[in-house]
DNA sequence: TGGTAATATTCTCATATGGTCATATATTCC
DNA sequence: GGAATATATGACCATATGAGAATATTACCA
């Protein structure tokens, strides 16, 4: 039986996930580190809104960050974040699927 | 680039998951389609706010129903949403590797 | 040292989420 | 048809989440 401390730790990552702005952020890492003014212009929303998006990706430890002078570079921790994308998408297509007949 | 509309889809699937016990849910389900009330016995809360949780699970494609007398019968619409969560782990476990050190 | 650029943090507000209780809706059995 | 069982839905409340504006912090440069 699965043990609820495990089920409570996958649902802290999953919900780290669980946002566009923050999915669009992992899409980004996930062809290179890159600095913070950057995400922001992906994201295309307020600096501090992305900031705080970027405290909840790394306090799950799916991001983090290194200072580079004046900037402040992320990087993906783990690059399976990705495949795990990917199954959501097999989810929607197979929704799409299921829909369409 | 990934289009915006892309990552509002996978953002439904993934908060769909991002909860304790949905996660429970998913995980028994993963052993085997049974039905609601089995499934109020694993989450261990009210009928009905597992009934709510079945609703947001179907609503995003995971699961579907059936209805078979009185009871109702769930399953997982993906198997791959096992896989899904395994990512999950592994991120777990490197961020205990990392703080570790 | 003062100024500017990059990022983080705080405040505040609106909305979303999850929970329970009570009630509604099947479906079976008598 | 009426009781009993299984599930879904609605009303309501408390808390969590996400947003931007304003401000603090850090590092670089003249």
């Amino acid at each position: 039986m699965k043990i609820k401390s495990d089920l409570r730790a996958q649902a802290r990552v999953i919900k780290a996930l669980a946002h566009e702005s923050r999915l669009a952020i992992v899409n980004r890492l996930a062809r290179g580190a890159c600095t913070v003014g950057e995400l922001v212009a992906v994201v295309g929303r307020d600096q501090s809104t992305v900031s705080k998006h970027l405290t909840v990706l790394r306090a799950a430890g799916i991001v983090d960050d290194m200072r580079k002078g004046q900037t402040v570079e992320y990087h993906l921790v783990i690059p399976c974040v990705t495949e795990f994308l990917t199954c959501a998408i097999k989810i929607i297509q197979e929704r799409k699927r299921l829909i369409g007949e």
